[in-house]
DNA sequence: TTGTAAGCGTTATCAA
DNA sequence: TTGATAACGCTTACAA
């Protein structure tokens, strides 16, 4: 006979604490109590309740546990594409991050429209996460109301592959400024003496992290007195758009260009590949490089300059100022995050 | 001052559903039923919930709302890692299969461990998901009955990126043979004329998938008299493992192999990379081929044979099976996805 | 060491 | 069209 639900609403199926305690001779809150804190338990009604569990495969219901507690362990987190490997490691190292402190992860994404993040942000709000981890600093009207909500009544809010000046609003930046990436990449070139260059911005409109380096590229390269086109890629494949906009570059006149920097390594390696295959000498009739340092770039012939970034440890460190600003109860402090300006053999590099 | 509750256990600064009605004037099932069916309602009284949802800035609590109803509107999904593009594509087309029907992902990640599967497994099933997505057919015997308790309970269970006849076991298999797609590396090297190849398996031990494929390519191999190696790749970057590997195998001797076939493309193309490098020619001195179709294989030179994968199209047909089994009833039907033999100058194919 | 009572925020049921 | 009441499965607070 069941405890206590005549004629229940319907039944699910799944063992219950009540009736886990039924079996094990015992009321409700003493399982409850053997699962959170088992040595307040007399041994051998720890021996009942086991045996209980296991006989019924007991799962404890999380969503009744959270409400009734009030404690969330639950973090919510959108990126623009899972599949972009560039997010996927992002993903990866919160998931590890996260995993240990056993946090769980709920995870959507956005396919870089701010619109589908709003709607995301509002479903995912709804589990009352106990922090949040969205993509970049850009967020429609209903985001940014929503993440101020949510920092209000406590959660904390981590903004991932973006940083720049930016006090108070209490969202923790972890990143880096891609502006300052993009003023980098034009000093590199600049460096090595190139007086007319092209930028090639990513096909992915809204990707606008690329299109900030782009601007900070070319306003670097032109306040130093050089000639800058800044050129589309095609919505490609990567390598298929790098390898069509080595054929725009080259039919570039007046000046013609030097040297190109695209907004991410693929673009890089097909219009390298490209090159190879017109039979231009890189770096010496045009130099070439890249964003991101994937595993591809160093193999290439020669290999290609590009910027590296610490991908997997972005989410690791989003993960960790998260846990930190829930720990001390304080608002979540953001960090810059390094990357290196690898100099190889593309752009002439060591 | 608070509606009925004296003395709150501690309030989590969240607006509540009776705190929307206190200041709409009407009771908590009323915007209850406004959120779920507001054609029930009012049009007066529709205005002023909406005026108090936006000014309390309500969300809605999931807990509280499944806990009620007890449906659940969560997927788990568990994959060996998320930053691997084959996943990560798979989890993508999880995620966009399952967003349209307003599901959403729990995920976590296994590092390819069974214990680990087994421990998110559990945790993951807290949460009493509508539907569970899994990783391949191996799994811990903690986790075969945990699935199995799930299945009892109406839970339909997705494996992705495996299939067998396995007739019965309630869960869902969606992928394909990878003893099918192992048999079908070594007919299209033999019908290429080598009578002696090598099989260079994944340096992640756990990977039993490309243990699998290997195993039946040199069983098919060997079937028809010819000399097979396998051998491991290192445990390191894919790319330069499959340079290291390429060293190894111009090393082997007795009779010295003409063809090898890796257990993913970047560790192919590491080898032709190597290849090229050391000035051996292929296919003609050595025929190569890899596993996957990522973008960069059609992009060497010469273009890499492989064998091309519905990354993207397994995680949406594993959504599909899992809706179609949650809106039927039923146990889910699993099904099989086709792969494809992609011969190309690597091989010395078209 | 164990139990009772109340409540977490929502929805189902039935009544008005 | 709206509301009162009783769940959902668990935890907190307090008592025994």
């Amino acid at each position: 006979m069941d405890t206590g639900t005549r004629q229940a609403r319907r039944g699910h199926g799944r063992a219950t604490l009540k009736q886990v305690a039924q079996a094990a001779g015992v009321t409700a809150i003493t399982v409850s109590r053997y699962l959170r804190e088992p040595h307040r338990v007399a041994p051998a009604t720890v021996q009942r309740i086991e045996a209980a569990i296991a006989a019924t495969g007991y799962v404890p219901n999380k969503q009744a546990g959270l409400l009734a507690s009030g404690v969330s362990n639950i973090v919510a987190a959108l990126v623009p594409n899972l599949a972009n490997s560039i997010f996927a490691e992002t993903v990866q190292g919160l998931s590890d991050g996260l995993r240990e402190a056993g946090f769980e992860l709920l995870i959507a994404s956005t396919g870089y429209s701010l619109e589908r993040e709003a709607e995301q942000l509002q479903a995912l709000a709804g589990w009352h996460p106990a922090g949040i981890v969205v993509t970049g600093r850009r967020h429609t009207e209903a985001s940014q109301r929503l993440l101020q909500t949510a920092l209000q009544a406590g959660t904390p809010v981590v903004e991932l592959w973006d940083w720049q000046d930016n006090p108070g609003s209490g969202v923790a930046q972890v990143g880096f400024s891609h502006e300052a990436v993009g003023a980098a990449m034009a000093e590199h070139l600049l460096r090595a003496g190139h007086r007319s260059m092209a930028y090639v911005d990513s096909g992915v409109a809204e990707d606008y992290r690329a299109h900030e380096r782009g601007l900070a590229f070319a306003a670097t390269a032109r306040a130093a007195g050089a000639h800058v086109v800044v050129l589309v890629g095609p919505p490609a494949d990567a390598f298929d758009a790098g390898r069509q906009v080595m054929g725009d570059l080259l039919r570039l006149r007046a000046p013609e260009p030097t040297a190109a920097a695209f907004a991410n390594d693929n673009l890089a390696c097909g219009a390298l590949l490209e090159a190879q295959r017109r039979g231009l000498r890189v770096p010496q009739q045009m130099a070439l490089m890249g964003f991101g340092d994937f595993p591809i770039a160093r193999q290439m012939q020669p290999p290609l300059s590009t910027v590296g970034l610490p991908r997997y440890e972005l989410g690791l460190a989003g993960a960790q100022t998260l846990l930190r600003a829930l720990r001390d109860g304080e608002a979540a402090q953001g960090q810059q995050l390094p990357w290196t300006l690898l100099a190889r053999g593309s752009t002439g590099g060591s």
